[in-house]
DNA sequence: ATGACTCCCAGTGGGAGA
């Protein structure tokens, strides 16, 4: 028998939520059912003067928000108030709110939304690249201060073959692009590892899947959202799961959480 | 198959998402 204290076990995620006017219920009831100690956003698509952050205190929750109109928009959220805030990347000017770090509990948590690209050939795949190369610099930098880090949120890459149903349809388009999977490889390389890779998962696991054409009833899907730990946190994780549950809710997200469990 | 659905801002349509 140990006399040594534990720390209890943790419990982050991520989750696009693809509009939080719209999904704001589902997120109460989400964490209500996984009552996690920090989960970040994406997608809220509200300007911060329209932040749901009442309802989400009611909730016995702290947040932080950045967002912007219509489009983009983070947040974090954490049982215990997240300090020193950082919104959007350090050395990268953009227009898009796009980014919240915090820490949490001495874990240094990134949440982001990634571009999305549109097309390999098209104006925003070079935003995309010219953000990807800021965000590496910038993780860089914080895993300096921070080695307790998570990077997670909507990476808007499938790293792998075996994250995309159809890797031959998919070949070279956006999400599955070499240069996209090179840049989730680049973020690997600063000692960062894919935690639901550390374990046993099911085949055919996506964390997202069209609206269009029965996708998710035929799971037909991709992974793009993910969860990152650092070195020093990496022998710490316990278990990474996607929840698909709320995938099934009237009116869903495309998008399912992450949650990765840190003893 | 240049589609399909959903959200937003708009305004009886169009951009963006992935």
């Amino acid at each position: 028998m140990s006399s040594t204290p534990s720390t209890p076990s943790r419990r982050f995620a991520t989750w696009n939520v693809n509009s939080l006017a719209v999904r704001l219920p589902q997120l109460l009831d989400w964490l209500a059912a996984n009552p996690v100690d920090a989960i970040v956003l994406q997608e809220t698509k509200l300007t911060d003067d329209k932040f749901p952050a009442q309802a989400i205190n009611e909730a016995g929750y702290q947040v932080q928000w950045f967002g912007q109109k219509t489009y983009n928009g983070v947040a974090l959220l954490s049982r215990e108030p997240a300090t020193d805030i950082v919104r959007n990347i350090l050395g990268y000017a953009d227009e898009q709110a796009r980014v919240i770090a915090g820490t949490v509990g001495g874990v240094r948590v990134i949440g982001a939304y990634f571009p999305n690209g549109q097309a390999p050939d098209s104006d925003k795949f070079t935003y995309k690249m010219a953000w990807l190369d800021g965000l590496r610099a910038w993780v860089a930098e914080e895993l300096k201060q921070h080695p307790d880090l998570v990077l997670m949120g909507d990476f808007n890459i499938a790293p792998e073959d075996r994250d995309v149903y159809d890797p031959v349809a998919w070949a070279g388009q956006i999400h599955c692009t070499p240069q996209e999977r090179d840049h989730f490889k680049a973020l690997v390389d600063l000692g960062m590892t894919d935690a639901f890779r550390l374990f046993e998962q099911p085949l055919k696991s996506w964390s997202w899947w069209d609206y269009r054409n029965l996708a998710f009833r035929k799971n037909q899907g991709l992974r793009i959202d993910h969860i990152l730990v650092s070195e020093a946190l990496r022998p710490r994780v316990t278990a990474c799961v996607i929840d698909k549950l709320p995938r099934k809710n009237e009116r869903p997200s495309d998008h399912a959480p992450v949650i990765v469990t840190i003893d």
